[in-house]
DNA sequence: CATGACCATCAGGGTAACTGATGATCAACG
DNA sequence: CGTTGATCATCAGTTACCCTGATGGTCATG
């Protein structure tokens, strides 16, 4: 078995073979192409070496060349391999562009609510043809973990990252007290007041741990009677008087006539919310508007008015 | 535009891309492919260039490489390109083995009817999966043409043809006289006899003509009250009483009772049938081997028994 | 027989590719 | 916190290859 071997098979080769089959004669080939007739004759007799077989009949004389059954036979797929390579270079450059791509996004509950929308439209607009794969997760640190292996391109996340992520800020959001209408009076609530209180909150993750450190830092120890992941939940269980909650305003519905927001004093520190990306990592064209787009968008909420504001002045 | 110009694309490059994205390091896939690590630095430096892009994120220190955007975009394009030149590699070599291919062959109906079912028979058995397309003229000049214009790569041709073409005699092929039983005593039928007798026989072609050619020289004037074709229907016309027909052996069923044959004195000069291909031009190995089957099975031909002596003696 | 069109081959110069060595980067480890 | 080891980039040098230009051989044409 003397498996022909085309690891030194190059481009140059299939598109001297193809022009040489096209117009007939080695000489006009490489007139077509740019070259000397001596170096197409040596880029066939190279091929030819490669193939382990003569490719064209040379009648001698004038006459044109001929293709040899070998060299039929091989004409086929040898000009599929030429197309099939041109479409990859124009996939790439569409890839380039962003005509087509796709990029693997982290998320989490509130962002996928409040944000997420606004981007998603925005790229769907600029880039019809990209796939965007959303990827959500409020456990714990399951979203570190996927950027950090390389399973995503980009995730929003909470806080500052240093070292492993690169990151840009998008906006800051301000934690809220969530009660039922009427159970505290209009405006700013005092965290000494809260000692005791029934407290409705979600497990151990970054944005719950930040909220908790923030109350006991101010020397209140919440009193937690039942705990979710799902912010939907959280308000229900407000509602329902199970308790009130603390919450970043971006998981809340300000809109929800069932509660009712204030602010608290001292205020806690706002979670911050970033896109981020692996340290070092090339980002796609597209996953680098993404980023811009989400920074744009975020000026919405960097800049919405605190909802107590309108209804309590 | 840009257009991603690939025509300087080696197969080296994807072997090695796909190597590096296998093995995770530059070093690792040197060593695989027998090359040095430098090598393949800038094998992907070079195929990076090609592509306008980086493909590899190098975190720097001992942590593996890994693929940018691009380079996941490029590496499925990549490795399909890289089997489907292997897929071709194959197919050359079952090309050459006679696993698989294809083959044009010339001929007209008695050979057709009597030489080729054997041929074929043994082709069909030795290369199973080569296709064997038949092209059957019995018009003047077609087959000649049609080989010589390399839609044929094999025809069988009556008569010795040099320059053009290149051939292998088969076997040859005599002349008889074919009347109704009884019509002539049996044995040897003098061409004198012949005078003014009423004959059957076929249009201008190649044979026909040698066979007229023949008559006359022997200073014999044919009567032809009949012309076809079909050899079927001559034999049919000599059936019906239209007349006698002077044809070669190989397009008469000697077997028919409602025909006798009779030798010529003196003969004809007989046909000579060969198989023929154009001079110079590369013969797949199926056709060699197609024309070594064809003179193999005409010994049966060139051996074979006279009809009359068996009947006649 | 001369001409012209064609391909193969040769010698050469230039470029590209591989090798081997060196330097820079960074994780891991003590 | 320095040392070690693994990694890739880069450099210089050599080799190998490819293209050019010239030449010679072949063959149809007139």
């Amino acid at each position: 078995m003397v498996m022909t071997n085309l690891r030194d098979l190059e481009m140059r080769h299939l598109v001297a073979f193809d022009a040489v089959a096209n117009e007939g004669t080695f000489g006009k080939a490489a007139e077509k192409l740019g070259y000397t007739q001596s170096a197409i004759s040596q880029q066939i007799a190279s091929l030819e070496r490669l193939v382990d077989g003569k490719l064209f009949d040379r009648p001698g004389g004038p006459r044109p060349v001929e293709l040899t059954p070998l060299g039929h036979h091989l004409l086929g797929p040898a000009r599929e391999l030429l197309a099939r390579v041109g479409a990859i270079g124009e996939d790439l450059d569409r890839f380039r562009t962003g005509e087509v791509g796709q990029i693997t996004v982290g998320t989490y509950q509130s962002v996928s609510a409040k944000v997420l929308p606004l981007v998603v439209g925005r790229m769907r607009q600029e880039f019809p043809d990209v796939q965007i794969l959303l990827y959500e997760s409020d456990l714990d640190d399951e979203l570190d973990v996927a950027l950090g292996s390389g399973e995503l391109d980009l995730s929003f996340v909470v806080g500052d990252w240093t070292g492993q992520f690169e990151s840009r800020r998008l906006f800051e959001d301000p934690f809220v007290l969530v009660t039922r209408p009427g159970e505290y009076k209009p405006g700013p609530v005092r965290l000494a007041d809260l000692a005791e209180v029934p407290m409705v909150g979600q497990h151990a993750n970054s944005c719950q741990l930040l909220n908790e450190t923030g109350l006991r830092s101010a020397g209140l120890e919440p009193n937690y009677v039942f705990r979710t992941n799902d912010n939907g939940t959280v308000s229900a269980m407000v509602k329902a008087g199970l308790g009130v909650a603390v919450m970043p305003l971006l998981c809340v519905e300000p809109d929800d006539p069932g509660i009712e927001l204030h602010p608290l004093r001292p205020a806690l520190e706002s979670r911050r919310v970033s896109i981020a990306w692996r340290a070092g990592r090339t980002l796609s064209p597209v996953a680098q508007r993404f980023v811009e787009i989400a920074v744009e968008v975020s000026e919405v909420f960097a800049e919405r008015p605190l909802p107590w504001k309108g209804r309590a002045a």
